[in-house]
DNA sequence: TGTACATCAGTGAACGCGCGTTCACTGATGTAC
DNA sequence: TGTACATCAGTGAACGCGCGTTCACTGATGTAC
């Protein structure tokens, strides 16, 4: 689930003001990344706010007009790491499967731990959820390699892999199987924006967990 | 579907500076809110600008404090609004349920008449469904009567309504019946958003509502 | 190895924007006598 | 029926806010000779 640093030398990001001792930065793109990073994650998407970006990197408001065309640019990066978080959050889950079973038990495993994955992201990463998925998005068409978790494989993609491995197993009929993608991230997509808006806001994660596993329950019957 | 007007008796929405020939207003605040919910339709919930309602209403943007306590205040009238909209959609698509069929096929017609009419309402509403349901929103506790339909039910109650009519038709073990409102509301809210925000952002109406459909089968067979 | 110079990352100051909200006011309305 | 007065809905002007973005600049770095 670790989001920012994938390739920063010195993890200079935590402590705010940093200042600095030379003239240049070193690696402000970095630097102002992860300070919209740790913004969306306290306070979603509209809380990246570009000069409080350069605020927290230590470095004058325009500066950042070095590295992001604008503030629209600069959240879309955020955004692309968010997705990747979530990723990385289902890679996560999956690690967990059990590689005994048959592989039909194993195919709606992997299945559910992508929607567990998703979900239990929301609810750890409420701020880094919405950014990645609160807004508009898209992850479907031309795959951003910087949305794609340690795998590769963006949200999408690995949800869309367990499907076709559903089907691989025999436990979804071919015919089934187009648009399937949209009926499952439906219905966890749901849950997740219902435990960190709606009505169950405030649920606790363990009942929260439980009822999530009675939803993939549902999706794995009636998909 | 109607939103505005509900106990307005002139209906001087619709052209925006209205021009007033007596000093007073007559309905300043229903006109207020008329405008609010115009540009929510418009822009969903961040486009209810205070200074904007008064504008279209000919009045001075202070005027506004005579009605609403704040934004905030207006928003959340707005909302009620939104929500009641909802309300009446899915009533409307509960009103061509056939009245012929055993109780079990009646029941099943009403919780996906539910469905539709919440789906089918964000596909055409887009800017009220986001206001409604698009932030954080509560619906189910402490019924405000503003949010009800024209029976007076929230769409959360008729939901619940249509779950229980379920149970009583023999058509969902009473042991699912606990916290069922949430895997349901889960499936057609998550697609509600997808269609609004996501991949299945400009689907068109036919083909969404078949996937919709789908959709319902599968909770009808899951939950 | 030393010097001149081009590059370009970060600076400092300023802009216009529209917003929500507060202030002291004015003038139409309704009520008490 | 007429007058004095209290009420309070809408006015006009102003505020401070933080934002994104642009401008002409400065000074550290790296490269060519």
């Amino acid at each position: 689930m670790s989001v920012s640093n994938r390739n920063s030398p010195d993890a200079s990001s935590g402590t705010p003001p940093a200042a600095r001792s030379t003239y240049r930065h070193g690696d402000l793109r970095r630097a102002l990344l992860d300070a919209g990073i740790e913004l969306a994650r306290q306070g979603g998407p509209d809380a990246v706010v570009l000069r409080e970006a350069t605020r927290r990197a230590g470095v004058a408001p325009n500066a950042a007009y070095r590295h992001f065309a604008n503030r629209q640019d600069l959240l879309a990066a955020v955004r692309a790491a968010a997705v990747a978080a979530v990723a990385q959050s289902m890679e996560a889950e999956m690690a967990h499967v059990p590689t005994e079973g048959t592989p039909t038990e194993q195919a709606h495993a992997r299945v559910r731990a992508v929607g567990a994955g998703y979900m239990r992201f929301a609810h750890a990463e409420t701020g880094l959820f919405r950014t990645a998925f609160g807004g508009q998005f898209s992850v479907e068409q031309d795959p951003d390699p910087a949305m794609g978790g340690l795998t590769g494989l963006n949200p999408f993609e690995h949800l869309s892999a367990a499907l076709d491995d559903l089907v691989k197993a025999g436990a979804l009929p071919p015919e089934r199987r187009p648009g399937a993608e949209y009926l499952a991230w439906s219905t966890v997509h749901g849950m997740a924006l219902l435990s960190i808006d709606g009505p169950l806001r405030g649920t606790p994660a363990d009942m929260l967990a439980l009822l999530g596993q009675r939803l993939l329950d549902m999706v794995e019957r009636g998909i």
